[in-house]
DNA sequence: CGATGTGCCATTCATGCGCAGGGTACAACG
DNA sequence: CGTTGTACCCTGCGCATGAATGGCACATCG
């Protein structure tokens, strides 16, 4: 098992907390791909988390293929975990947003005008 | 004078109006360019407006290049207003901004994390 | 059956931001 | 001098969001 320890009193979410720490254990071989993790229900328990804390950490390691849920079975250390660990989607995001957003503001255009259009655009899905 | 009506239970910010009528006054020709505009100050009295509202009104006006202040004499109607009132800035900040949240998007991310990292980038000026 | 992951409903709390207002002060014009 | 535009401070209100929690239900696997 690995040892997992979640600060309520730190400012990173939970959730992401998680997510570090099974990246990390990832990236040092404590975890290897094939292993299995315990269930949502059973590492909630164990970390004195709620279900959706957990499952949400999931969801996101799962997009970032460092896990698999094999159905219903149970999840599973992916394949290419250690590969993606090391991959920060975040960085990534913050690059291009930060690219356009200072296009933007090259262009004059305020700060909360910049703010408002990011929030129509987020909002405008429904519409 | 022009006439301008302000409606305070508007959805709309009530600088968002100014802006909107002041333009609207230049492509009606109600303004020409040259125009004096009233002070600040005094259309703020006469719109029943603080005097911050509308000198935020008056800064996008100036930088859209619908009127220009000279130093400390006064506001006057810019030479090419009313090509630029029909330019609408904030059409393409949207436009933009899109492109680079659907971009993201189609990568697997998260609303919520465009928005965080959104955030960061706005903020992470100071820092 | 029980356990799995997953979905949707909800609420609570805290934070950040836009908007508007109030006040004070300064530099440049006439 | 007064007027101009402009800059800074601080306040309050309202809204949207993220984070976390809780409950309930479902399809799938063994």
């Amino acid at each position: 098992m690995i040892e997992i320890i979640i600060d309520i009193d730190d400012a990173v979410p939970q959730f992401a907390q998680l997510i570090e720490q099974i990246k990390g254990a990832v990236l040092t071989d404590k975890l290897s791909p094939g292993d299995a993790l315990p269930s949502i229900r059973q590492l909630a328990n164990d970390l004195q988390l709620n279900n959706k804390t957990v499952a949400k950490a999931c969801r996101l390691l799962e997009r970032d293929a460092v896990i698999q849920t094999k159905d219903y079975r149970g999840t599973f250390v992916h394949p290419d975990a250690k590969t993606n660990s090391a991959v920060d989607l975040r960085t990534l995001v913050v690059s291009k947003l930060s690219a356009t957003v200072e296009e933007l503001r090259g262009s004059g255009v305020t700060d909360s005008e910049i703010r408002i259009a990011f929030g129509d655009v987020m909002n405008r899905r429904e519409s």
